[in-house]
DNA sequence: ATATATTGTTAGACGTCGTTAACATTTAAG
DNA sequence: CTTAAATGTTAACGACGTCTAACAATATAT
């Protein structure tokens, strides 16, 4: 039975610092999560009670601070959230790796489980089908550094067969 | 010369109602912007107040509110991200009008320009772009009511073959 | 084992954003 | 005009999240 506790954005951010720095080095020490999240020790300590309040992590003062089940689930579907954004602005938009990371973290808080579901499919799709594929991110990498045009090789082969990805590296003269 | 002023979410989102208002009704009362925003009126008073501080509003008591040319470039940007926004994971996702409205509310904030960028350009692909077109959309959708699998007419031409579901309806960590 | 360095907590302040209750102003009716 | 209703503001407060400074506990080194 998940609480349906509502969580502040800052709060879920502890909470995926947590689950991060408890894989990472086996325990999540205060002043790591204090370094990972750029806030100073007491905002930690600050957050860890209103985190126990809501009875998602385990913390007593001085020890080691663990999630509790109900914590460690919302920090992995929040890790979860920020991967396939992440992934969905790079692999999707083609956007380098550091905005995709800026903007995930800002985004995973507001992302509904529906838009969440059809980007991991979105991506699946351009992952498995042919029609789509590699080819439509590079079809689409081509459009734009060509001034949001249709290109040459696009204008009469549409209707029935889908043009495989092969494709892709082909025709390269053809483009100006 | 755009003030590099940071400026709260919530503010934003005042901004945004008071350009919205100001279109729709002509002005921008108190008690319109509080009822658009859910909040109670002293709310309202409130973030005019600071917004009149960072030059972005015109506001006396008891007067109506204006935009300054500096607020109303800021609101404008925002309505355009969240447009953006909304008709990407409307049209590309398609998700249904209320969540696209939903989630484009909250993530407007954390778009970056980029991205906001590349999904314009995205849009503008699928838009124009023979290749991907509404062929591309109708397509994903195929795709994913078969069950995240290359549908019939794509399974032949490609050399590879589609791998197996791995995604969108498990939830796993296997992630770092 | 004891002194010191590191780590963590408490206390108190501040800023933001929301609330309600009371007061002020403006608008609209009579 | 005068008064009642609607609208807007002020005041006082609470929750949150951050900070710094001071204090407490734990770990480390000699």
């Amino acid at each position: 039975m998940p609480t349906t506790d509502l969580i502040s954005h800052q709060l879920e951010d502890y909470l995926e610092a947590i689950f991060q720095l408890t894989e990472e080095k086996r325990v999540a020490r205060v002043s790591d999560i204090a370094h990972s999240m750029g806030v100073q020790m007491p905002s930690v300590t600050g957050a860890l009670k209103h985190l126990a309040q809501h009875g998602l992590v385990n913390y007593e003062p001085y020890q080691h601070v663990t999630l509790t089940t109900e914590g460690d689930e919302i920090a992995r579907a929040m890790v979860r959230r920020h991967d396939v954004l992440k992934r969905f602005i790079s692999q999707v938009l083609a956007l380098p790796e550091y905005i995709a990371e800026h903007d995930a973290c800002g985004m995973e808080h507001a992302l509904s489980d529906e838009a969440l579901n059809r980007m991991i499919e979105f991506l699946e799709f351009i992952e498995t089908c042919p029609r789509a594929g590699d080819g439509l991110i590079e079809h689409f990498r081509r459009f734009r550094e060509e001034g949001l045009t249709a290109c040459d090789g696009c204008a009469e082969p549409q209707a029935t067969e889908p043009k495989p990805s092969t494709g892709a590296k082909q025709q390269e003269g053809e483009h100006a």
